[in-house]
DNA sequence: GGCTATTATTGGACTGAGTACAGTATTGCA
DNA sequence: TGCAATACTGTACTCAGTCCAATAATAGCC
């Protein structure tokens, strides 16, 4: 990497690349920013890039993808016998705890400034059916029911459903905004 | 037009390439037939492709796209002093009423065959989110708040992905599936 | 019939995401 | 020091989707 000359890099490709994209959204707003555009600027070629992420869209959702995360994890830990949605609607809870006022996804944030509803909507919606999957897998287990049962499936869809509607108004309320979790706390209870 | 000789056309080019693409599809996966290859057999231009359709995914959905937009035209004919839930359920239920035990979206009918659940889900995905805009849109306007209120788009997007739910369902039921609406209806009480 | 405005269709050139693969640095470790 | 694994790069490719200008076809009108 030639402008990383000396010993062990200071900092991760992975990081460079971040850094770099967040600049040019914020600068030429997401749509209008190529990949090579990111690369370029991140000191690191075009492959680099796909090295580290799968896609573009990426870039917009890591803590999105994180949270995601830790629910599946955590979720596999509720005991055989707990009632399922309780446990469940705490867990999700947990799951965003740590998400404070700060920490928004890229995506959202400047969703005006990007002026990119659409193009980001499609990606954000993958997130929207993971974390469908990842419920429904749990109310499964957890009530011995298929998998692809209908009630199961209505019923993990919704939640989903329901957190998404949270993050959005979340990361549009701006700079005065609450926790996420009360968010989510409050969607879940719409149900 | 080469192919179609004599007077006027016998067969739409929309319907042409509906045809052609839905025979693709089924030999080769959607994934694996391209825009090109559904233009030739159609004895039609790449070009007239995309003057019927913006995506090839649209082929995936034509079913499913028509019931939203029957579900946002006859959301606005329900009277302003209705109530709101048990109004959109009837709505919603009229919607997919005639929607039979034949008729089922290429996209869901196919997807072992076709093999493409990644890649039909995410242009599937795009459905959940016009039909949660939909729903909001009315619940917002029946209930008079803000089409970005917290509970509005929690419930919207709880109510859109049970419907995904139901679709999916239904249609992986295979030949002894029941009409849509009992699904649909299935999926709302399981809210 | 012939004329005209509109619409359908086409060709061609372009951008940009994502993939494949082989080759070259770099690094960690023995 | 050397070797294996990993990080990085170059190149070439496929395909979706966009743009624009040009040509065919059609419907309506006289």
């Amino acid at each position: 990497m030639s402008t990383r000359s000396a010993g062990r890099p200071r900092t991760s490709s992975r990081a460079l690349i971040e850094d770099a994209a967040a600049e040019l959204f914020l600068e030429n707003t997401y749509g209008a920013t190529t990949i090579d555009q990111i690369a370029q600027r991140a000191g690191v070629s075009r492959n680099t890039f796909f090295n580290y992420f799968t896609a573009k869209s990426d870039l917009l959702w890591g803590e999105l993808d994180a949270a995601i995360d830790r629910l599946e994890v955590e979720l596999r830990t509720v005991a055989p016998d707990a009632d399922a949605l309780p446990a469940l609607r705490a867990t999700i809870l947990a799951a965003v705890a740590d998400i404070g006022v700060d920490r928004v996804p890229l995506a959202l944030t400047q969703e005006d400034v990007m002026g990119t509803r659409e193009e980001t909507r499609s990606s954000g919606l993958t997130r929207y059916a993971r974390r469908a999957d990842v419920i429904a897998a749990f109310l499964a287990r957890q009530q011995g029911l298929a998998p692809d049962d209908l009630t199961v499936l209505a019923t993990a869809n919704a939640i989903s459903g329901a957190i998404s509607a949270a993050w959005t108004v979340w990361a549009r309320a701006g700079v005065q905004r609450h926790p996420l979790s009360e968010y989510v706390a409050r969607a879940l209870d719409a149900l």
